[in-house]
DNA sequence: CGGCGTTTGTGTTTGATTGCACTAAATTGA
DNA sequence: TCAATTTAGTGCAATCAAACACAAACGCCG
């Protein structure tokens, strides 16, 4: 049932289920059942069963989805059963955040490189992470094999940069700069801006 | 032509149409058109014409948009013609970087009020404001007509605030802690969850 | 051990979204 | 002035996504 190009919109999906099965994890269930998943996400049930159902069979009829193997499958379908190294680059308030938050490593990721371009920050530590020269980034990025980025510039500079990222081999970049990317082919852009999300709900206030 | 139920989808596009034209803007352009905005967000020209129609005629044939013009249009419909006040809930890092983010107020939200439980932060300043006790919070938000709020506490405690929230009249929540927020018909919740973005991601990398 | 209630996985139907292609309006340049 | 070019707005077709509905499997309990 594997392997028939998966529409993105059920990739994005993916995520928010392993999120969902780890809170029920941490409250100590063990099996739950596409209904009550459905229920907590807002999402029909019949839609997560056959999301689910396009990357094999992980129910059991009658009982419902063992938690803790739905969540290693799906982990192991969005390539987290693993842990991936990510850059930052910006080092203001926004790559601050990012980098302090401690959410990201059981989730497949690490900071494992922060850059940025003001000479009164290079040198500091963020995290224990020591602050890089910007100059130095596609060298860096390069030699250690880094696929995955978060960009936290002005926007002024941010496809400047993004054009450098993708030169050093990076082939995923979420977006904090409220810009669009331009990117080649292969390259993977997500977008964080919270006043898209704002204003697409002030939408619908009076 | 007008008012007969956008679609959502529609509607989350926009935003990013004048986040678009903005930039445009900052460049000195004045005329733009559908085809140059598709290609600037990887969106079809037709698309772009037909989600703007649904609210009227804002262009003109033979040259395209005007940009300032549309722009104030989009703002219109958004409802973001206008400043909406916004509380913050949670004055960690998240919080922290929200508050300082300075670009909210060209494009819709001030924020108002920061609130926290931690005795330690609450009576400090973040940019301006002063940190307000969270028991204080259902009674502050209420007075001041607040109806957009950020969410950025930890996830444990993120669906008891959300009902605070609601009580006291908020419609908008963003939703900066990995959970599902479950709340009554009639307020809307948008989620930031950097992680759910990069593990959408890695699912197409090797 | 057999019937009942539950829940998955899926073929089919319904509905929503996107893309296509055309008309009409505006501009430009000779 | 007029033909060529550009581009918005839109009806229709095609594609894509979601919901429905049901057979098959499983567990439970008497």
């Amino acid at each position: 049932m594997a392997n028939k190009t998966i529409p993105d919109i059920v990739i994005g999906r993916l995520p928010i289920y392993l999120r969902s099965l780890t809170r029920l994890l941490e409250q100590g269930r063990q099996v739950t059942s596409s209904q009550e998943l459905g229920e907590r996400l807002g999402i029909s049930a019949a839609q997560i069963r056959k999301d689910l159902s396009q990357f094999g069979e992980f129910g059991k009829q009658g009982t419902g989805y063992n938690i803790e193997f739905l969540s290693k499958k799906i982990q192991e379908i969005l390539n987290v059963d693993r842990v991936w190294d990510v850059a930052v680059v910006g080092a203001g308030d926004v790559g601050h955040a990012v980098a302090y938050y401690g959410g990201f490593h059981q989730r497949g990721f690490r900071i494992a490189q922060i850059f940025d371009n003001d000479q009164k920050k290079i040198g500091t530590k963020i995290n224990e992470i020591t602050v890089s020269d910007i100059a130095n980034m596609e060298a860096e990025i390069h030699k250690a094999g880094i696929k995955v980025a978060m960009l936290t510039v002005p926007a002024a500079v941010a496809q400047e940069v993004t054009d450098t990222l993708v030169e050093a081999g990076v082939k995923a970049i979420l977006n904090y700069a409220p810009v669009n990317l331009v990117v080649p082919q292969g390259v993977r852009v997500q977008y964080i801006d919270p006043a898209v999300h704002l204003q697409n709900m002030t939408y619908y206030l009076d």
